[in-house]
DNA sequence: TTACAAAACGTAACGATTACGGTATTATAA
DNA sequence: TTATAATACCGTAATCGTTACGTTTTGTAA
């Protein structure tokens, strides 16, 4: 998901592209990875002061709805990062820079036939550590 | 896991296994899959009426650091379960009852060559759903 | 049984998130 | 371009799960 794509989503659905919401997709775009709604917060500030949670919540949680953010959860707080589903995959996550990488392998077509009379819902396979640009540092 | 075990772990462990602690253990042994500190301490107010939150969330804090019970996070929510680690193993959780089902695949073999220079330290495999018994319901 | 370390109490503080009523901004079409 | 209605935002308070604190109580081993 690129900015482009984002903004012309928005529209589609017919939410409104405001320069708040674009700063948004700025930040996920170069952002390359999970970042929570304080980190966002703090960017925002700089060009926004006095930034309301509930602009920047409803706007997290609109952008996951669409499909524009995916989100997962880590140390009770939750974590947002620009979609890129044009396939199913994993992550990798880099514990120090929240950076992530995909992961093609999935664990599911192995696991359906041990779980034969139950409704699978969902699943969440998730690989952290640390990225090699962080074990330099 | 069991009672028995995890008591005397404790007592190697140099602590004291009191009257609530014990109680803590049984609520875990019939649960069967995982529950909330807050499903514990609405369990124990019938024992220990006014019981505190300190309480109950430095012994789940505890239990889980000497490994008697193991712990994932879901919608918010620490959620804590008997260990059952004689081998390594993932878990199918109900989204209605909480009760856990083994899941002896695990992905991580596959993934290690696509990480090389990547430091793994950990990972998250879980499956969602409904169990058998709540579907019926 | 006594001493003392450990555990528990009661309660306040915390961080992340959600909620609210009022105001401002935006997209669209006249 | 302006009017209008829908949407977005503000400022702030409330909520939820969790953590922290000083004091009191309890379990255990000498």
């Amino acid at each position: 998901m690129n900015i482009e794509d984002a903004i012309k989503l928005l529209k589609e659905k017919g939410y409104k592209a405001t320069g708040k919401r674009k700063e948004i997709l700025v930040y996920f775009e170069d952002a390359d990875g999970y970042r929570s709604a304080k980190d966002l917060i703090q960017h925002l500030e700089l060009s926004y002061e006095g930034i309301s949670f509930d602009t920047v919540y409803r706007n997290l949680y609109l952008y996951n709805e669409v499909g524009i953010l995916e989100t997962t959860e880590l140390n009770g707080e939750r974590l947002f990062r620009m979609n890129c589903s044009r396939h199913h995959h994993h992550h990798f996550i880099c514990n120090d820079c929240g950076k992530t990488k995909e992961i093609s392998v999935c664990p599911m077509d192995e696991v359906h036939h041990a779980l034969a009379n139950y409704a699978i819902e969902g699943h969440k396979f998730e690989i952290y550590g640390r990225c090699p640009g962080c074990q330099l540092a």
